[in-house]
DNA sequence: TGTAAATTACGAACAATTATGTGACTGCCC
DNA sequence: GGGCAGTCACATAATTGTTCGTAATTTACA
């Protein structure tokens, strides 16, 4: 998903979002500053070539930012921005929907196992 | 994204909704129940087999429903289903995050053409 | 004290997996 | 002959992953 097609901010918010970690980085993030090598900690499938990509696109649209800690070995910090912190909640919303979207699926077909 | 790793709903979310065009299918059914076609002329730019197959991935996700009409020529009819409504506030909330990240952006970069 | 190994944060080349699209075709009706 | 709602086989584009290498510094151990 390069293009955009819609021109409708919608789009451009998934284009931004989708895929399987940018959502996960940012919920990562919320506790504050994180380190490349901790984030990958924190999930482990991550490969750093993904990680590194995924963390430079959210942060050229200015989701994220780096930070490089000068001094003996590079330390890289990744830190919400504003707008990035505004993001959490949504994501959250999101999460919770579909979590309430599971239970209603599971309650309105009962009748798959039960005579 | 056909996997799930983190076991996280937010990534569950994500799966279902990432793509070009899920949520934007999403987004032309508010105003209710709309057919095939008609949902092909809302964004040209689908293909009549991808539109088919993020029709049915929302379909069995419960986010919308199908509906064949008995009669004459095949009808088909797709609406949103409870969860579905649910879902257009926060897919809405996405796209004003977006329009305010872009705002943001515009405000604290002026130095990029002023002098 | 010297050397091997590990950590940190990547970049480049390549490979695999998913997502998306095209064109041809169907059966039905007016 | 054209619209409706698809299906099927195939092709391309986009995403995600693997492997190898780098440069600096710190730790492990003999």
């Amino acid at each position: 998903m390069k293009t955009t097609i819609s021109g409708c901010p919608i789009e451009d918010a998934m284009r931004l979002l989708s895929g399987r970690w940018r959502t996960l980085l940012v919920y990562y993030l919320i506790d504050g500053k994180k380190r490349f090598a901790q984030l990958r900690r924190d999930n482990p499938k991550i490969s750093h070539r993904i990680l590194t990509h995924e963390l430079r696109a959210l942060e050229s649209a200015g989701v994220i930012t780096r930070t490089v800690i000068p001094g003996k070995i590079a330390h890289v910090e990744y830190e919400l921005t504003e707008a990035g912190h505004k993001l959490v909640p949504l994501i959250n919303a999101l999460g919770d929907w579909y979590e309430d979207l599971q239970r209603r699926r599971q309650a309105e077909a009962p009748q798959l196992t039960a005579s």
